[in-house]
DNA sequence: TTGTATGCGTTATCAG
DNA sequence: CTGATAACGCATACAA
């Protein structure tokens, strides 16, 4: 059936020189000669060599995978960034092993472990619920332990511990401005709509809270917690019975559902409400009105991740910068005035 | 730094016993006393011992795992897919290498030939564009190239093929159902709006022309190829200036564009034009009015192929059936009558 | 510049 | 039931 696949004594076979030789050629070693070089490669291409990666990575402890953990590649804020890591990864030469560990820690924790066991070279966690709520330091000692082993990158989430780094947006300034926005037209009653209590979530929830007492509103009081479904945002307002006229999310989902609420009560948006969305999605676009919301450059988050992770891999002993910090801007749609 | 793992050799003197019995134990052979087999694993317990996958690939000539292939994981039909195929694999102990390979024929080989190098065990294809427009043979060969290495499944897509296996959903029909549901409403102008000639949008618009055909509409008139963007759509039908009363779109990205375009120029929905989109999204529902759209039961496909592959993987002589098809359905929301 | 020999960590075959 | 030992395919230190 699957005939075998040619090994690297075939090759040397065809070719008339040792393996050693045909190793040094795939490896593009520059101690051998022209003639034989070409001779060699005549005949890789001839056959359509491969070398066996199993038994690269049996000698050289690596198979050039990195390893990336989203909780869930449905998301689209997640989606985006494995694109993006897994073309950066690609151009590097690495291949990427996907891992969806769900958002409890038990996921978490058994998909880390799954995916270490495959050797590889360094582990992606994509997503602020890695990072915890901050709070209780051993939510993410798996990460810690992880590390131990590989290098560890974060995306939107800050995690302390040697071997990890981590990159992220100023969520808690981009949420402050945001809010800051409503609260200079005057609104009074602006809710914060949150589905977690992230690494992220906190700090925007920060951002919202400092801008609401410097304009002298409770910064408590409009802390709502939802579920991310556009129709239970929906229906979360409308039981609410509450006069609201600003809202800020923690994504556009929930702003979906806040705008779908505002749509269906008549409240017109944005006269007698105010909405801002996160994360910059089609979502916030499908909308009508469709939605303002804070853009939190992946591409370049995941870029920098990259970069920063392919110097640990080219030099063993660098150490890039531990963790880097990226703004977010509001695009402005129809939910804002 | 990071301290070599322990191997077979490791635990084999820890537990006075040759690797021999180790791996026997590992691999749950019946051929061991209860006594050492209690000793072993004490040992392996206590230190944690995991074989080398690598190790274990290079004799094997499997590290469990399957390669997935998308054009894009950005796309919540191709994002959906994977969740579903990740999570059935794992629980079969496979894990998953994923490439996106982009639209065009030059990404899909490449990533196609990438991918195959790491010795997976199968590979899965996901989304109609590496079926090709069915009528190049010629763009499809990859395909069975790829296929003569590992056996290859092809999610929402149909190639003929030794080890090709497919599962597609009934598009043909569904479409045919939702067209002829805007005909039987009166429908005069139904516009197909698509934006790809990949397997599925093809069959997308014989179900739509077979429905404008029965209805004596001309089957042609109302194809219209557009970008896959909200705006860009709704910018396309606005230059269009003509009389439409009804829009099928391969997908609610596509839809939601109609919408706007119907939103902004006052044209009610559904009383003076009705819109359908296909993959019953996020968007579908995030839109306002929300978009009637065909459900294509993404995971029952994705489940049904990771069982019909196992079935290969179990025995490498089951031939499970080649093609299973789906049934869609629409689901009925705001956008129809 | 080229070839030989060894190690990488398993699994599997074959004796005992 | 258990233990040597030979693959598996490659990279590389060492010899020539």
């Amino acid at each position: 059936m699957k005939k075998d696949a040619l090994n690297i004594y075939d090759i040397a076979k065809m070719a008339g020189v040792s393996i050693a030789t045909v190793s040094r050629v795939v490896n593009g070693s520059d101690k051998v000669s022209e003639t034989t070089r070409q001779k060699v490669l005549a005949v890789i291409d001839e056959v359509d060599y491969t070398p066996n990666v199993f038994a690269q990575g049996l000698g050289l402890k690596t198979m050039h995978t990195v390893g990336i953990l989203v909780p869930t590649i449905v998301d689209h804020y997640m989606a985006t960034a494995v694109s993006y890591l897994e073309r950066g990864f690609k151009e590097q030469g690495y291949d990427c092993i996907l891992g969806c560990s769900g958002f409890d820690a038990e996921g978490k924790h058994a998909k880390t472990e799954m995916i270490l066991t495959k050797h590889i070279d360094a582990l992606v966690y994509v997503g602020s619920t890695y990072a915890g709520d901050g709070r209780d330091e051993g939510t993410t000692d798996y990460i810690r332990e992880a590390a131990k082993q590989v290098p560890v990158f974060i995306i939107n989430g800050s995690v302390e511990g040697d071997n990890i780094y981590c990159a992220v947006c100023e969520d808690e300034q981009a949420s402050y401005e945001a809010a800051s926005l409503l609260t200079s037209h005057g609104r009074k009653d602006i809710l914060f709509l949150s589905d977690s209590r992230s690494y992220s979530a906190i700090n925007k929830k920060k951002g919202y809270q400092r801008a609401l007492s410097e304009a002298g509103l409770d910064p408590d009081e409009g802390v709502i917690f939802v579920d991310d479904d556009i129709h239970a945002v929906r229906d979360t307002l409308f039981r609410m019975d509450r006069k609201i006229d600003g809202i800020l999310a923690v994504n556009d989902k929930i702003a979906a559902g806040a705008v779908k609420y505002a749509v269906e009560s008549g409240i017109r948006i944005p006269g007698d409400i105010e909405i801002v969305g996160y994360n910059n999605s089609q979502l916030a676009i499908s909308s009508t009105p469709e939605i303002s919301s804070v853009d939190n450059y992946t591409e370049l988050i995941c870029d920098d991740t990259v970069s920063r992770l392919m110097k640990i891999l080219d030099d063993r002993e660098a150490k890039p910068q531990r963790e880097t910090r990226f703004p977010c801007t509001l695009i402005y749609r129809e939910t804002t005035g």
